[in-house]
DNA sequence: GTAGCCTTGAGC
DNA sequence: GCTCAAGGCTAC
């Protein structure tokens, strides 16, 4: 769970100005207008150009040092043999300090990128008579003569890849992420998570390990009365703890008793697929994206107080933030609904995110710090009912969800996009919203498990998505009595501590 | 839109 | 296990 060293990082220190309106702002890629950098004011006019220069000088100036000349250095040491290497070579196009090849010329970073964004893109005309000076100061300043001096040094436009490439590519990490974490193996090491996005599979063993479902019976009612019942006030249920949650385990139907005829299960629209991989890649990506940059993390403490645990979560809650900003409807909501679905599903959303990284052979949290024993919570709350029914619903949810990330994240949606919160200005919007998702799980459901049991799988989804939602309550009430100046900013914004 | 850092797959 | 060279992400 994420401490204050997490912060150090780039991203880290954005998210802690808690100003959440400026945070969503920023994930959604809008720039207000008055942020112009100083640069950008000079690109506006013609001061700084240098008199036209038709002569390129095409070679550039390389010294790279073969794979032997680093040796076998540590990470840092070839971190700074890294830092020499870029300061031996220049940019073919604007001079400044170069890595290597980019799309067959040595480049600095931002005449790649520049190249990247600009090369396939109709040509523009120089504003002045051609072959402007590009150097370091005067490279924003004509984009025409850069992207010119760009192909002149032998910059190759057709090793960009194009929208096919790029899918194939992202195919082939999505799916190398999943090769790298098979259900058969152990926990993944800290470093794996981090770096593949995955996150604690059951063995076989557990997805076998399952009891009778208790709701069989139960498994009747209509599937869009169910299904907004997940999200939508549980008469009996809305104080206290979930009734449901002890640690009932879900019994899959047998692969066998799957049906083989394709009749049965529904066929997706290419819209319906788009969004489920978006968000399913956005969960899978976010869950495994710690902000820890401390190369010696301290291992998690076994016994934190109340106050500890709540800031641990802090690493989550960024996880959430940025979760929000790659969801495509969440984007398009008026800025003060964002920030109130956010605060109202914030403590579910945590309370999720713990049972996706909950091991349960092990009946561990995977965190940054390693694996946290969920005995953690039991000191720190002082209260045994409430750390049972969170530890039972880690259980059920996960036996139900496994590690199938559309899931977890179409779960995630549907604790965001609730109506009935607190301060929604817009809730037709979000009603709508939740009738989308709701459909979309339920058309999942039914094209992965077939109409046969795609009820059974919505019932439980529905049932532990009530819990959740009390299961938070629950929590929000003890989190009230913590002294909030030990408490992070941006969880005292987040959590309403303030 | 730019620039810099990061992650990733491929190739050696 | 390393480097290289792609694209992604995000502060500015």
């Amino acid at each position: 769970m994420g401490d204050k060293s997490a912060e150090a990082s780039e991203e880290g220190a954005s998210l802690d100005g808690v100003d959440l309106a400026r945070v969503l702002t920023s994930m959604a890629s809008i720039k207000p207008l008055f942020e112009q950098t100083d640069d950008s004011a000079l690109s506006s006019s013609s001061a700084g150009l240098s008199p036209p220069d038709h002569t390129y000088n095409t070679t550039p100036i390389i010294s790279v040092p073969s794979p032997s000349d680093l040796g076998q250095a540590d990470s840092s040491e070839l971190s700074r043999k890294r830092a020499r290497m870029k300061d031996e070579k220049t940019c073919g196009v604007c001079g400044d300090k170069a890595l290597g090849y980019n799309f067959n010329a040595i480049t600095c970073e931002s005449c790649k990128a520049f190249f990247r964004r600009n090369a396939l893109k109709t040509k523009t005309e120089c504003l002045f008579q051609g072959g402007c000076e590009i150097d370091v100061r005067t490279r924003r300043f004509c984009p025409a003569c850069r992207i010119h001096k760009c192909f002149a040094i032998g910059m190759k436009a057709d090793m960009i890849l194009d929208d096919k490439e790029k899918k194939a590519r992202m195919e082939r990490v999505i799916e190398n992420r999943s090769r790298k974490y098979r259900p058969d193996e152990m926990s993944p090491t800290l470093t794996q998570l981090a770096s593949m996005g995955g996150i604690c599979e059951p063995s076989p063993q557990v997805a076998e390990q399952v009891v009778p479902a208790e709701t069989s019976s139960q498994m009747s009612s209509p599937i869009a009365q169910a299904a907004m019942a997940a999200v939508v006030e549980i008469p009996g249920r809305r104080f206290g703890l979930p009734q449901t949650l002890h640690g009932r385990m879900f019994k899959h139907p047998p692969r066998e008793l799957l049906p083989s005829d394709p009749q049965f299960y529904r066929r997706l629209t290419e819209d319906e697929k788009w969004i489920l991989n978006d968000i399913s890649t956005a969960f899978q990506v976010t869950i495994a994206t710690f902000n820890n940059n401390d190369p010696n993390p301290k291992p998690p403490n076994p016994n934190p107080s109340l106050n500890e645990l709540i800031n641990s979560t802090d690493e989550t809650v960024r996880q959430l933030i940025r979760f929000v900003g790659k969801v495509g409807d969440f984007q398009q909501m008026r800025k003060d609904d964002q920030i109130s679905c956010l605060k109202n599903s914030v403590m579910q959303s945590v309370l999720l995110r713990s049972a996706c990284v909950y091991i349960l052979e092990k009946d561990v949290f995977l965190c940054s710090k390693g694996e946290v024993p969920t005995s953690c919570l039991q000191g720190a709350l002082e209260n045994p009912s409430l750390y049972a029914a969170h530890v039972n619903f880690c259980r059920s949810i996960k036996s139900i969800i496994l590690n199938n990330y559309t899931l977890w994240a179409l779960a995630q949606i549907l604790a965001l996009f609730n109506p009935c919160g607190n301060a929604i200005l817009d809730r037709e919007v979000l009603s709508s919203l939740q009738d989308k998702y709701i459909i979309l799980l339920k058309h999942y459901l039914e094209s992965e498990f077939a109409f046969t049991f795609a009820q059974d799988y919505m019932v439980a989804l529905q049932d532990m998505l009530g819990d959740l939602k009390t299961l938070g309550e629950a929590y929000t009430t003890v989190i009230y009595n913590v002294n909030p100046t030990e408490i992070e900013p941006l969880l005292l914004e987040v959590f309403n501590l303030k």
